[in-house]
DNA sequence: CTGAAAGCGCTTACAG
DNA sequence: CTGAAAGCGCTTACAG
């Protein structure tokens, strides 16, 4: 591959002379030096090295986004809102699936830490639990003295995230839609209640009942993961359970999927007998049959704001923390309360 | 950040010796200054710097995956895939969301050159298409000069994928399947047949058509994009022309979901009244209600086999392209045609 | 087994 | 406006 040397002497400049033209560096260069510089990059097809550039700068233009898995419709969004904001500027995202298991969420921190990313973004939710907490304390502690600018897209363990959006909120506004249709006994698949975000939003429901004023029932609670899975598992749990209920909101849309089939396959109607409401608003929601109910989190957006804050960061600025709003979404897995 | 010369002063050797252990190269050191070194190196938290290594190496531990769009669940699967097989030997994984313009696959093309990423994946199908391939032309010619390993999984305009699929088969399968269940007339939601990819699979459709002796109708093929929009484009299609049909067998799932959708907005029931089949076995295949029938692509399987055929070219091998089975997976949206 | 030296490709003060 | 020189952090022949 050919490099600034071999460009520079076919220009007929010195190196230093040719990297100020292609780096674009604004320092003066002769109208005349710049065209032949120009002229001979573009006949020796030449592309910079961007490791020789980042083994100066200390840092290369690679944004690593650690998810918990890039299969999960929700991270997939998000990496996509990273990457639109980023490639223009000609940075490149870097996908690192945890499982939530925080020694590879380690082990990716130091491969981007050895690759000198300059941005790394968690956009998961962090996780209460000891053997992780201990493990972030660690992490933490690297990343003081790593140079990368670091943006969190969901509440953590420690503080808030640079991007945020009002999960409680937005499920509480859900409570109060289906309340507004005449349900009163709304069951909720909490998710996984480890999880800081499934939190928020079963502290949602909680609010969104209290100021239905409907009495808020352990019984009509399930937690399983975020899944469809989980989601199937839940419909039976309540099932199971003594307490009946009219609607079941769910703390995000994969579980709603999942709760949707396993009630058409146990022969409920939705939203005839029950109606279901997910969260996030992932492409599948408006793609199902009936289309699900939801609240919309602009999760592109969301990847393009934290893209944008750690820019910014990296600017040596310091960017105000943003709230991104929620918007609730009704279609057609949600109906009046049967008579 | 610190530096191996740092590392090599703590421990009292010079960086060479302090290189020699902390990149296991093999060379032999003797077992009590490796302690030293590597007990510094801990000390210190010494990270190796990839970009100062990639320097010498002329390549660096990253693979780039150009995908059509990583929020397409089909490449979001292949890309875990990848990561999977490459996360394990510290490689790291960069999305390409080229949206099929060439121009943009270009672009990423060559940041990863920039970057000497060691292998690039071309995930998506390749396009027939004039301005297309003349790009490609010219992309070909600059991969010739550019290190990387290049691997494609799915077919383009320049000769078989190294890790191949049986496209037109598995649609001949399904095709032979629905047959199976009584239906003669089986429409095809064939999606963007500019594509290869597409089009093997409208192969693979007139070959099972043939095989039942059922003769092709172009009446009953419905040319759209590969998505949920597409599907429900297609059944309107569908149902606006005069030709009767029973089943519809879809060139991919989000087509056939979409359809799904579409039918049961209008009323009309599947299975009973039209069965529905779809292509890949994405997630959310199994997760609607009825769950959809369909031909599954080992997606996960693809794309480790792809980052492992890459990884043996990186080697100097000279690996077998592979083909990877299909297999039908018949589920809740297909059954016997009505009396 | 160990170390001094050169060099990967670039950029950036420093001189002119 | 232009260039010579040093240096980013590593690895690898080459000597010993």
């Amino acid at each position: 591959m050919t490099s600034i040397t071999e460009v520079a002497r076919l220009a007929g400049v010195s190196p230093a002379t040719a990297s100020r033209v292609v780096s674009e560096s604004g320092y003066p260069v002769s109208a005349a030096t710049r065209e032949r510089v120009l002229h001979a990059a573009r006949a020796l097809d030449y592309v910079p090295n961007a490791l020789a550039r980042g083994l100066l700068k200390s840092y290369v233009p690679i944004v690593g986004v650690i998810v918990h898995d890039i299969t999960d419709p929700y991270f997939a969004e998000v990496v996509r809102g990273v990457e639109d904001a980023a490639s223009p500027g000609g940075s490149l995202v870097i996908i690192c699936s945890s499982d939530r298991i925080p020694e590879r969420e380690n082990s990716y921190v130091r491969l981007l830490r050895s690759m000198r990313a300059g941005i790394v973004i968690f956009a998961g939710s962090g996780q209460d639990d000891a053997a992780c907490n201990e493990d972030m304390g660690k992490r933490r502690a690297a990343k003081r003295n790593f140079g990368a600018a670091v943006v969190h897209l969901s509440p953590h363990a420690f503080g808030q995230p640079e991007i945020r959006v009002d999960n409680a909120g937005g499920i509480a506004d859900m409570v109060a839609a289906l309340h507004e249709l005449g349900h009163q006994r709304i069951a909720f698949l909490a998710g996984p209640t480890s999880l800081f975000v499934a939190r928020e939003r079963l502290e949602g429901y909680r609010r969104g009942l209290a100021a239905a004023g409907i009495p808020f029932n352990e019984g009509l609670v399930v937690r399983t993961t975020f899944s469809g899975e989980g989601g199937r598992l839940g419909v039976d749990r309540l099932l199971d359970g003594d307490v009946p209920f009219t609607a079941i909101c769910s703390a995000n849309d994969l579980l709603a999927l999942g709760a949707m089939q396993r009630l058409g396959e146990i022969g409920i109607n939705v939203p005839r007998e029950v109606s279901v409401a997910g969260f996030d608003d992932i492409q599948t929601a408006a793609m199902v049959a009936p289309s699900l109910s939801t609240v919309r989190l602009p999760l592109h957006e969301i990847g393009r704001l934290g893209f944008e804050f750690a820019q910014r960061l990296l600017a040596g600025e310091q960017p105000e923390p943003k709230l991104v709003p929620t918007q609730l979404v009704m279609r057609a897995s949600t109906a009046k309360v049967a008579a």
